[in-house]
DNA sequence: TTGTAAGCGTTATCAC
DNA sequence: GTGATAACGCTTACAA
């Protein structure tokens, strides 16, 4: 209801509206007498300037974008994206940003998605995750010159400003962590081909076995998608080779549930007869039984970097790496 | 670098700017002719019209804004939040609208940022979720006459829109469920007091004993918080009890499993010695051991019921009620 | 130091 | 039907 503009907080103070504005934007050349006054009016009244004014005018809208590649449902139930939009709603709002997150759905949705926010100039810059080996947007938006962030990998790697988590060396550190522990047969379930996390995991799970001398088989990894279901077909098919592995490697916690419900199914002894370790150190790892080991991915770091890195594209200051990486560590728990 | 705007799009077609508009706001008086010659240029050029400057005319934003009380760091581990936002950018997005994240932390934030939200016009209108018994939000909202939906209660009930789960139905229900199974000690933990969501439940969990002449008894509540811890405490205390009960509705599956986590330390055989039931039913019960029963809060239907309230208010369409209510069904496990 | 005025890219109301 | 033209509320030269 007080649909107030600078125009009456003008008339109210007896100065000009251009006057109330370098109040607000802090000019230095406002008599101080007159900045009181204003001020006092504004304070009195509650005046806010109105955001839409101020990004059509500034050329800034003060929203930050997050676009995810997941369906509304499996968005609903990883606590990765629950993870990441939380400490990016907290460090964009530090910086003074908002964030308008979107899911982009179908492939083909995704480029409306990304046009709608991109050329309609409604946010500032784009956080995009996870993406693709062929990602059809990144060339645009290059060309575009629009600023955003990558939360993964994008070839070639200089291309694009990204923050990534170090996936081939956790899943090296996975793999060596079991050699160490005296495994030879260790398997790798893994997500779909193409995403960059699941190619630089495996890539990482091979090196240690063929720097170990154990050699490659890919008999032992299983590709296929993140789910729970997916783990468990899989950590079945294992199971029932003639020389079953020791151990596995999940591209995901809730792979490593499955696999791990699996192998109660068939009353393979956890971690004795078949040790298991997962990625992403879910909240609900401590409650499985047994607990599940898993590699922490520092998500809170993940998203303070690419917060970070993007509200500096997008004012233009100083960026002075193109790629940011951020180690795992290992939790161990009862699985391994 | 395709800096585009309806000018150019008019220079390009040889019309007037006027009359790109026009086409794009679908106008039936424009030629049949002018139209396929500006949308051929529109086409070519990939122009999309500039949101800032829309909203700034329109006074429509196109964006939704989502205000939650919790902590990034709660937040983030919190599967309800992540199933909630995902919903909301569903059915916003079928809306035609977008979806800005707010974590309100601190009290005093808490202010700061409705006013942010509210005042600068930056957002169309508002889902508030969780609000708390004394909410200092409501007032100002309503006085401003902006449109918001809670998701969750206030009082008085008919001050405001809001849709919620069957609270009291959903306390009751569990209760009830215990009941028809032969138990007569029936505990309750339950989160902070004055929180409506506790409250509520609370209150079914009373009202289904005294009904069935159980008598209701302070010893059997825990009040706290909504952390596993919470409810470890809460039910190591529980079991110390001369006469434990035999039963417990806990307000949280967080809460549930740390109940479930103390009943297991000590030996105590479920569901046959102690049975436990959650509320929410997140992801998480089915891989916990026993998989846990609980209360399902439909979370789909109430972000949609919210979202499509709010975008009526919006729009100026009519709301025929303003309060909505969501029920609650119960998943059973092997925890009851 | 302050006021005046020209846009920012739309939408919508006029005349023609 | 179509084209000028006036807002929307703000920022920022430019004038005074």
């Amino acid at each position: 209801m007080p649909e107030l503009t600078q125009n009456q907080i003008a008339r109210l103070s007896r100065v000009s509206q251009a006057t109330v504005s370098r109040v607000l934007r802090g000019d230095p050349r406002v008599n101080e007498e007159l900045r009181q006054r204003v001020l006092a009016v504004i304070e009195k009244h509650g005046y806010v300037p109105d955001a839409r004014a101020q990004s059509l005018r500034s050329l800034r809208s003060g929203i930050l974008g997050l676009v995810v590649h997941r369906s509304p449902r499996r968005l609903a139930s990883d606590p990765f994206f629950s993870a990441l939009i939380a400490a990016i709603i907290e460090f964009a709002g530090k910086a003074g940003y908002h964030l308008c997150v979107d899911a982009a759905r179908a492939i083909q949705s995704r480029r409306a998605i990304y046009e709608e926010l991109l050329r309609t100039r409604r946010v500032d810059g784009l956080i995009l995750v996870e993406p693709q080996t062929q990602d059809e947007r990144m060339p645009r938006l290059l060309q575009e010159g629009f600023p955003f962030v990558l939360i993964g990998r994008y070839e070639p790697t200089d291309a694009v400003y990204s923050v990534d988590n170090d996936n081939v060396g956790a899943g090296r550190m996975a793999t060596e962590y079991f050699i160490r522990k005296g495994h030879r047969r260790i398997a790798h379930i893994s997500g779909p081909r193409g995403i960059f996390v699941c190619e630089d995991r495996h890539a990482g799970y091979r090196c240690a076995l063929e720097e170990a001398g154990l050699g490659y088989s890919s008999d032992l990894v299983a590709w296929g998608d993140f789910s729970e279901e997916h783990g468990y077909r899989a950590m079945s098919r294992l199971l029932s080779l003639p020389n079953p592995p020791t151990a596995v490697v999940a591209v995901d916690d809730l792979v490593a549930i499955g696999a791990l419900r699996a192998a109660k199914e068939r009353g393979v002894c956890i971690p004795h007869q078949l040790a298991i370790i997962g990625f992403n150190d879910s909240p609900f790892c401590q409650y499985v039984e047994p607990p599940l080991s898993s590699v922490a991915v520092d998500i809170r770091t993940l998203a303070q970097m690419a917060t970070d890195v993007l509200v500096k594209l997008i004012e233009g200051r100083e960026v002075p790496q193109r790629r940011y990486i951020v180690p795992c560590h290992l939790v161990e728990r009862q699985t391994t």
